[in-house]
DNA sequence: CGAGCGCTTGACCGGCGTCAACACCCGTGG
DNA sequence: CCACGGGTGTTGACGCCGGTCAAGCGCTCG
């Protein structure tokens, strides 16, 4: 694993009206006067894989909105391991907690080359008391990232090696070719479902076996899901 | 474990103005023209232990504060078992995914005996829309859920068994006497660790045996903290 | 005082961690 | 073009932790 390395790139400014996803997002459904109200340019920012948008604790300028490309949360426990809480896909909020306390609750670090808009806190604290579009919309942004919290707790930390791996498969299939998912790096994939990387690596391989997998690609980031059932049990 | 039961009593009508928990909880800076916007009462509930408040995917009503007493929020597994994802203590919120989907994630069992108040949904987004003093509490009661949802993962589902049960022991102490700490039948600490009852049991008395905790009841419920420092290790 | 429930403890076994060797991919430089 | 080396993934052998099954104990409440 490659040690923290800032490795971004400003690509422009957005022009959030015409933004690509954006009925995905926390702006999905503001008028033409709250536009008005954003005084604070907001920035395209883009991200190399294994660079860190910001570090656990760090004071907080802004929330980002993930547009392309995947992110984990990294959380160091007591013992000095690092944990990954979470893994945040195209749509998701990045540092929501900002808006709160204005730090960071852990370190969020590109998983594969990611492009990110940073939007200042001060836009949303004006907008979100005077919107309640917006309003509506944190909302559901929150309420999303507490149940995939959850979900993360609830299906990927709990049983055999085996189910946990199977469970990462599903929940990591590709939106558009929902037949394929894609993997992380042994030691990535270990911090997500607390298992040893020589372990997750032996049940990939079972899978395969089994034929529940078949390898996309000869890194062992792509298959293909073949059996999808098998997976389920 | 005793299947639901729905075992409440409505003790009266809250007089939020002169709560004892106020400074805690969502209303906390209200002014006196927030108040006036309350045109829903605002219910105060017991619950006996091991009833539900809520089930998962019930319709919501509305959000409750939890005023005394301890409650689980459970999930059943994709495979039937069930598993409990945080524990709520006086002050928090319970059920505020409602607010956004107007569902409930999952369920919420007392632990105890448990005193709550119930906010009905219409009261909760009129205010939040009309006052920004809610508004900015509500924030801070998503972002404290949030940050304890990934402590309980990062904290209770990581290490041995005797490093869960050790934390465990830290997480439950009591904030009034701060070296002892409350314990629950070892079934539910096994839905919270991810371990077998068994296995809880045995660590449990090993830490005994080795002088970190010492018993205060004869119901394995309440041991006081000899010895913190070799919990934290 | 007896029934029943929850906690404890023991014996055994399987799954996962540990340590280690090896295979494979890829970038670098000769 | 090939030789080399580092990083990552795979596979094997072995030992220990925790799951399983079972018996026994000690509360608490009829």
């Amino acid at each position: 694993m490659i040690p923290i390395q800032i490795d971004s790139a400003w690509k422009g400014t957005s022009d959030c009206r015409n933004c690509g996803i954006r009925d995905m997002v926390l702006f999905a459904d503001l008028n033409e006067q709250d536009f008005g109200a954003i005084h604070t340019p907001i920035d395209d920012l883009l991200f190399a894989t294994d660079a860190a948008l910001y570090t656990e604790g760090e004071k907080a300028v802004g929330v980002f909105t993930l547009r392309k490309g995947m992110v984990k949360l990294v959380r160091s426990t007591a013992d000095g391991r690092a944990r990954i809480v979470r893994v945040l896909k195209p749509g998701d909020v990045i540092g929501l907690e900002a808006l709160a306390t204005a730090r960071y609750d852990c370190e969020a670090i590109a998983l594969t080359s990611v492009s990110v808009c940073r939007i200042p806190l001060t836009v949303l604290h004006h907008l979100s008391t005077h919107s309640s579009r917006l309003h509506m919309r944190l909302m559901e942004k929150w309420q999303h990232a507490l149940k995939d919290a959850d979900d993360w707790l609830a299906d990927l930390n709990f049983g055999t090696a085996r189910q946990r791996v199977a469970r990462l498969a599903l929940k990591m299939r590709d939106p558009e070719q929902p037949n394929f998912t894609s993997f992380f790096s042994r030691e990535d994939m270990g911090a997500m479902l607390d298992l040893k990387l020589e372990t997750v690596s032996r049940e990939v391989s079972a899978l395969v076996r089994d034929g529940a997998l078949k390898p996309g690609d000869k890194q062992g980031r792509r298959y293909e899901i073949v059996n999808e059932a098998f997976l389920r049990a």
